[in-house]
This record gives C-alpha cells, sequence and structure tokens, in this order.
DNA sequence: TTAGGGTTACAG
DNA sequence: CTGTAACCCTAA
C-alpha cells in the first residue's frame, strides 16, 4: 500500500555518486549524515544507498556483486582475460602515488554517456569540453558560476575524484586563453574570439584547447592515427602503452614546470596535468576493476594530455 | 550497519 | 513472460 516505488532522480543519483567519491563505497551511513548530502538524500536510508549503488554498479558494466553474467558486452568488446596483469609500471615511474591506500576498492566507475566504441569523433568527454557544454546548456544570460557549472558536469558524468580542482583550474585556463570570460564570479563562453590571448607565446590555444563544437580532434591527424591503433590493441597492450604515456606525460610535465617560470599561463596548464595525471596513476592503480571501455578512454586521455604538453613546451618540434 | 540473497513492482 | 529497479530479510 505505502509505496509505489521511489524512482530514484538524477539529484539524488548525483548525490550518492558524489558521497561515494568522498567517503567511499560501503559507508552508507556517513554519506547519509554528510550535510552536504542529508538534503538530496533525506528520503532514502543507508540501505537504499547501497542497493542503489549495486544498480548502478550492475547497468554500469561494473561487477558489483549482483550481475548474473548477464549482459553480453553488446557487440565485439571481448575481455580475454580480467584478471590482473603483472604489468609492473608501479613501483617503477610511480612511487609517489601511494594515495590509493583509501579504498580496496575503485568500485564500478559509472562511465556514463561516453562511448568511444567506433567513432574517435565523440569519443572522450574532455574537462574543457564538458565545461562549454555546461554553460551552453545551463543558458545563463549572464554566465554560470562554477557551482552551477560543477552540478551539472556532476549530474551528468562521473567526476574524477579531483573534479573540483581541476574545474577550478581549468576555468582559470580558459579564461587566460580566453575561451571564456569571467564576469562577476560567473563564466561565459567569449563569442567566436578571435586571435586575442593575453599571452604572445601562446601558439597552443587556437590549436588544441580551441575548436568550437569539435575539440575533441584537437591533436593532430597522429594522434588520430594512434587512436586508431589503440582500439585494436588488448587490454595489456593498451595498459603497456598506457604506462608509456604517462611516462612521457611525466617528463613533459617536469618540463612544463620548469617552462613554467618564463611563462605564466603554463604554470596553470602544468598544474591541470599533474592533477589529472594523479587522478590517473591512482586509477591505474585499480586497474583491474576497470573496464576494457574504460581503458580506451584512459589510455586516449593519457596520451592526449601527454601530447598537449609537448606541444606546448615545443611546438615546433613535436611530432 | 553492511553485504548479499530474495521479493515485489513495473516496463517492454 | 522477461529484465530491471526498488525494496525486504537476515547473517555477521
Amino acid at each position: 500500500m505505502g509505496a509505489p516505488k521511489q524512482r530514484w532522480t538524477p539529484e539524488e543519483e548525483a548525490a550518492l555518486k558524489a558521497g561515494v567519491a568522498k567517503h567511499g563505497p560501503g559507508k552508507w551511513r556517513t554519506i547519509l549524515r554528510d550535510p552536504e548530502f542529508s538534503a538530496l538524500l533525506r528520503l532514502r536510508s543507508n540501505v537504499d544507498l547501497k542497493d542503489k549503488w549495486r544498480n548502478l554498479s550492475v547497468t554500469a558494466g561494473g561487477y558489483g556483486s549482483r550481475e548474473k553474467a548477464r549482459m553480453a558486452l553488446k557487440k565485439g568488446r571481448r575481455v580475454p582475460k580480467i584478471t590482473a596483469e603483472p604489468m609492473d609500471i608501479d613501483a617503477n615511474d610511480m612511487d609517489n602515488v601511494d594515495n590509493a591506500v583509501i579504498d580496496a576498492q575503485p568500485l564500478a566507475v559509472a562511465v556514463e554517456p561516453l562511448q568511444l566504441e567506433s567513432s574517435p569523433e565523440k569519443s572522450v568527454a574532455r574537462l574543457d569540453d564538458l565545461i562549454l557544454e555546461a554553460i551552453k546548456k545551463l543558458k545563463e544570460p549572464s554566465g554560470s558560476n562554477k557551482t552551477a557549472i560543477a552540478a551539472y558536469i556532476e549530474e551528468q558524468y562521473w567526476p574524477p575524484a579531483d573534479f573540483q580542482r581541476l574545474l577550478s583550474t581549468k576555468l582559470k585556463a580558459l579564461v587566460v586563453s580566453g575561451k571564456l570570460m569571467k564576469v562577476n564570479q560567473k563564466y561565459r563562453i567569449t563569442p567566436s574570439s578571435p586571435l586575442l590571448g593575453g599571452k604572445s607565446t601562446k601558439s597552443y590555444s587556437a590549436e588544441d584547447m580551441k575548436g568550437e563544437s569539435n575539440a575533441r580532434q584537437l591533436t593532430k591527424p597522429q594522434v588520430d592515427a594512434e587512436l586508431e591503433k589503440m582500439k585494436g590493441m588488448t587490454k595489456e597492450e593498451a595498459a603497456e602503452f598506457a604506462a608509456k604515456a604517462v611516462a612521457e606525460a611525466e617528463v613533459a610535465i617536469a618540463e612544463a614546470e620548469e617552462a613554467a617560470r618564463v611563462a605564466e599561463a603554463a604554470e596553470t596548464d602544468a598544474e591541470a596535468a599533474k592533477a589529472f595525471l594523479d587522478a590517473v596513476t591512482s586509477t591505474m592503480k585499480n586497474r583491474n576493476a576497470a573496464s576494457t571501455v574504460e581503458w580506451n578512454i584512459l589510455c586516449y586521455d593519457i596520451y592526449t594530455m601527454s601530447t598537449i604538453i609537448c606541444w606546448y613546451i615545443n611546438p615546433t618540434g613535436y611530432s
């Protein structure tokens, strides 16, 4: 008689995801008590949270305790082995990232509407694009503030752990590059920005970070070629590739930080890259639970990021 | 309180 | 009927 089934609203779902991101899965009571989520989740019990998370994990292709071994991965997304692979990149280059101690479970990360199955075009959603998309969709006359932008992105996609920081950094960078305008704490898209740009050394803005609607293919044809290659890789190969890309990215970041002394703008980019890398490396720690799709996204992002950084450091020399 | 199996409601 | 999402039951 009572409840006709209370469907979860997107808001509640977002709150749950955010809660898990903050406190980790399994801390349902904690999440519920957190003043940041208690408002949105007041109608839910800790058990509800647990059940909902279980459902999300299942539909997201995660491996909860609930999957009935069903759901044949749509197409030919075969997964040879999901077992842990040796691949000792952990001890090598990234000893400084033991922050993965937090939770033993990377949980089934919800890869939302991302589908790069077969379309390089709208495949990976980069933060830059998400920010632009958020502002466009919100359609606020005077622009949108950071909170609104963050809320939109969090609802639509699964935000990385370092999301808030990344977002702030990116917004700043976008303003500096002239892509966005900041007025009274609000951001709005610069109407078809010409070349402008405060720094004359910024030769990358028109190349990578730009691209009104298709900023996705910011990279060169080379990147696309690499992407094509990656799509045919096995999980192990992709992992190795990613490890290499990360190593290159780290070198690039180091150089970027060096270059930051001369160009202030470089600092923000280096910071964004660093934050991104941290998120990536911690994810890699838990790669065993990552799906193939997630891996492709990850690899592509890593490669793109390292490419952008290399480009920034040496616009003409990178090939 | 939580994890996991079981049950009910509902859509296709 | 079948699959999924929300809800229930219970051991630990």
